[in-house]
DNA sequence: TCACTAAATTTTGAATTCATAATTCTGTCA
DNA sequence: TGACAGAATTATGAATTCAAAATTTAGTGA
């Protein structure tokens, strides 16, 4: 999203900008498990940095919320629980209706092509079963809308919260029920959006998010164990 | 909010965790100007603190985005654009809207009257036209909604946002006329709250905002005059 | 064997140190 | 004068060091 573009110009983040991407990376992808305790002496060795950007980076993750610090402790990656997921997801939703509110008036006929190509990529994943790729699309239509709205705030809050949220949906397997429905859902978004009917994709957007949230709750009360392991 | 209550039990912090603390303190009342840059050494000394703490802590408001970190060249206030508060009270809005909706339907009585002697105190100081007392008071309404809404990742995100503009308006010296609008708006917020109509004192919420964004970005446009000085 | 204490070890938080980048100062030449 | 080059100084980013806290291990006695 902020990357650096063109020109093989290549932006130089300090030290500890690029550890918040990646370690942020490591627990969406679930390498580092919910419950788990982060191994600072095991990442400083693996990329190969000091103590101290390490531990800037880690003071970000918690103030993003992925990470929890426990005073002379050490750093937890927080666990999920059916809490969190009851209070990230509502807030989600209101901030993706906003930005389903603003895209449609801001839309560019380049943005709506864009999203539509994704929206396809979309369906031959579904229709591959493709999850990975299916997920990759998912992300890349909701990051389209957030970007529409042109509001980087908004993106910057969206993202923080959705990251909390991501290792959930990754670790769980979507029913064949609800990806079906996801799907369906995702076919309104594109509707309301075509439509430039902004009060329309508001209303979609929550009842996606709203679903959303139920499939994951169901998936932490079947698979509750978490370790909360060393 | 999150501070220690009861039982003389103070609640030890880190170092970091207390400077970010006080220092977007600073940031809020206007001690760090916007647009100014970050004195570190000056911040270490008179926080008796070694740079480590106090770096960790600069990161962390960075993200928050009450402060932007230059690579090599240290750290600085953002400064109020009128883009940012574009930015700012629209995300700011739909987030305080879902807490009055959220507010309504979990608000026990013990809530509401604390939040009507709030009101009371609020309207004393308007008559009084006692401007600290009444921003305190005011603050102190929406952060009750905001808590009754029992959410604390809502809450999280809504005070990281309203403390980039509450430095805009201590500086901003409303208008007559915006003040009397918004105790008239205050009273709507305090029907909607006891009729436990969500849906009303969201609108009511939204519009606040909108009237808030627009006194500020006019006080901005009046006085345009931001140091960008070291 | 088990519970408990105390020493040894490891981990954490924070100060200090060090290399490098940025800025300021100084002197030269047009 | 004033623009510029280069030296001196300062600030920044990150590694290292150090003290204190937490954890683990070893040892003792019931």
């Amino acid at each position: 999203m902020r990357e650096s573009v063109d020109s093989g110009i290549i932006e130089r983040h300090s030290l500890h900008h690029q550890l918040v991407t990646r370690i942020r990376k490591l627990i969406v992808s679930g390498q580092l498990a919910p419950g788990a305790k982060v191994p600072e002496k095991y990442l400083c060795e693996s990329f190969e940095v000091s103590r101290t950007p390490l531990r800037e980076a880690l003071k970000v993750l918690a103030s993003e919320g992925v990470v929890r610090l426990e005073p002379n402790r050490g750093a937890w990656i927080t666990a999920i629980t059916p809490q969190e997921v009851n209070e990230v997801f509502p807030v989600l939703g209101a901030l993706e209706a906003l930005s389903g509110e603003i895209a449609c008036q801001l839309l560019t006929e380049a943005d709506l092509h864009a999203i539509q190509n994704m929206h396809a990529a979309m369906l031959q994943s579904y229709d591959a079963r493709d999850l990975p790729a299916y997920f990759k699309a998912n992300q890349d239509i909701h990051a389209a809308i957030l970007a529409a709205a042109r509001n980087d705030t908004l993106s910057h809050a969206c993202q923080s919260l959705s990251v909390r949220m991501q290792r959930a949906r990754y670790l769980a397997n979507m029913s064949r029920q609800r990806w079906s429905d996801a799907v369906q859902e995702h076919q309104e978004i594109l509707q309301a959006l075509e439509a430039r009917n902004g009060e329309q994709l508001g209303h979609v957007l929550r009842a996606h998010m709203r679903n959303t949230q139920a499939s994951v709750l169901l998936w932490l009360a079947n698979k509750p164990v978490q370790e909360p392991t060393k």
